[in-house]
DNA sequence: TGTTGAAATGTAACCGGTTACACCGCACCT
DNA sequence: AGGTGCGGTGTAACCGGTTACATTTCAACA
């Protein structure tokens, strides 16, 4: 029964119909007249009945439900790509069950066994790393999944995102074309995430360009980015520009070189990545690379449910992304 | 079935036992000998059997799922509440189901009859002010629910959150004790939150402390504080303090003052609501109110989880915040 | 040895939908 | 008149668990 008890059959009892009939009403069914249609439709609203979800998901082993699992829903573009994944759905009518998993591996397949033993239809994971036991468990349990916020034309299993390390190598080559030299690249902790890894060797690959290049990891919030930079900005190698692999890492490096009192972008050059709402409002405007986030959602969320009514298979799909040129970085040419 | 097609009846077969026996193993049931639950155990791993949720759902009238509607995931406390909310309940063995409303009734009728529809067991909501049609229909299906990020004495429906009035008035007197006269206080759209209104109103409730009071009304995210602040720079009564009623504002703040070249506090004061991650880092440090996104998520989750376990009622609950000084308020006395 | 009762297990009804299939009535055709 | 087809509806078997109640088992005790 639902809350107020009243079912499929109360329905049937009222109308005098059978509870077959009903079903094909309230399911948009074809093949009912239309005075039994409206005849139905007054009793259920009468009635205020409400099908019971877990029957329905019982008898058509669909819930409707789709899980995604991200490393982080705090400050970061992570936000809204679940927004937009949540607000796609919704308009199919499909519901989004979330997990986080901190980028841990272990949470990670923990979050996968809950939400799928919520009942969950299909699952969202970022990026491309995961868990052997659970990319098992998501094969023997024939899960529809999908790999997001990265792209790997060689994956045999679906990928909808950007390429991370072509966009890292399109935003040295920003640098270097503005005649950045010596370089520092900030980034999150490599070990938790292969989208900072794609990021890192996308750079690496065109060091040919820079005189330095140096690589640091900082924790991924606001407060690494600032106490990383602060203490490169003492680094002998007198770097003109930091590239940050997010936003939120170039936001502790404004305030870095707040503190010690350089300007940016006349001393320091500083470039983002990820396009937060605020990097255009900040002071000089940031130079980032904006990330489609709220297509990445829109296009998984579709994808996902294609998938899910139409058997339309899950492929990879390459998501572009654009360098927004704004103040941050000088031209030193 | 599962989706490798495992019943608790293949289980039964498996060992011999009835589907009652296995269903009390799984359930951690006590009249079960320690042999065969070891044998029952065994089976499960060796055939990979997992319950099926809608199933369980049906038959016990719980889907261990619970709904929360927020206004709005991006960068705001409310990443931080959600988070804190789907952590406390996973470790309960319950699921978080998402909506977002951003911050209109109409939106959020329509995601909470989703979301109930999906199967929720209960309702979080956020502010006390919600559509007749939603609490009617809350109260018909009788489902337990909160509102949360405000809380009011006076409610007769559970409310667990701190008190945004009196917070704003706290922060009034602190920047009033700090020798401020000339004050503006920028906050979000007043016809889309209680929460903004409340406050808004305590901070009135003390303008008998000041030379000037202005209220403006800015649209909730950076842009918007920065265009509020610049614009209000210009205005002849010559603020010396801007009380920002979340941090998100109070960076648009700051970079307004960045950009008509005022210096924070020297020239200009600014306070925040929140305590977001960057406010201790952002250049000065910010003075914020340090609301407690966190615990507020767990005492929900908690709360909730203990009603619909044992039925402890759903009360009041009133969460403090505190004050956190730092460097963005200049004391003039 | 028979009695008693607690512990362990089984039986089967039930939760509330969906849907394959059977059936009915009626218009239309030959 | 009898046959054909089809739209509309009903019957009842599922889906896969849970659980009240019945039943069996067996140790402890008079």
């Amino acid at each position: 029964m639902n809350k107020i008890g009243v079912s499929i059959r109360d329905v049937a009892r009222e109308t005098g119909l059978s509870t077959a009939t009903i079903s094909r009403v309230v399911n948009g069914g074809r093949k009912v007249s239309e005075k039994t249609r409206a005849r139905v439709l007054e009793a259920c609203a009468r009635l205020d009945y409400l099908p019971n979800p877990a029957a329905r998901a019982l008898s058509t082993r669909r819930s409707k439900a789709v899980a995604a699992i991200i490393p982080t829903i705090e400050h970061s573009v992570f936000a809204k790509f679940i927004a937009a994944i949540e607000r796609a759905l919704g308009e199919r009518g499909y519901s989004l069950i979330m997990a986080i998993s901190n980028a841990d591996e272990t949470e990670e397949l923990a979050a996968a066994r809950k939400l799928l033993g919520m009942g969950a239809d299909a699952l969202i994971l970022s990026g491309l790393d995961h868990s052997d036991l659970l990319l098992d468990m998501l094969e023997r349990r024939a899960v529809p999944y999908v790999f997001t916020s990265a792209w790997d034309a060689r994956s045999a299993r679906p990928t909808i995102g950007y390429d991370n390390a072509l966009l890292a190598e399109r935003a040295m080559h920003h640098l270097a074309d503005h005649g950045h030299r010596r370089v520092a690249v900030v980034h999150g902790p490599l070990a938790e995430s292969d989208r900072t890894r794609a990021r890192r060797a996308g750079a690496m690959s065109v060091s040919d360009r820079f005189e330095h290049l140096a690589f640091f990891e900082a924790p991924l919030d606001v407060a690494g980015g600032k106490a990383c930079v602060s203490a490169a900005l003492e680094d002998p190698r007198d770097f003109t520009a930091y590239l940050c692999s997010t936003d939120v890492l170039a936001l502790g490096a404004y305030f870095a070189c707040a503190e010690a009192g350089k300007r940016i972008p006349q001393d320091v050059s500083v470039m983002g990545f990820d396009n937060l709402d605020w990097s255009r409002d900040i002071v000089p405007p940031l130079t980032t690379i904006d990330l489609p986030a709220v297509g990445m959602g829109e296009m998984v969320a579709h994808r996902i449910v294609a998938y899910l009514e139409d058997g339309a298979p899950l492929q990879n799909e390459l998501l572009t992304a654009q360098i927004i040129e704004r103040g941050s970085v000088a031209d030193l040419t």
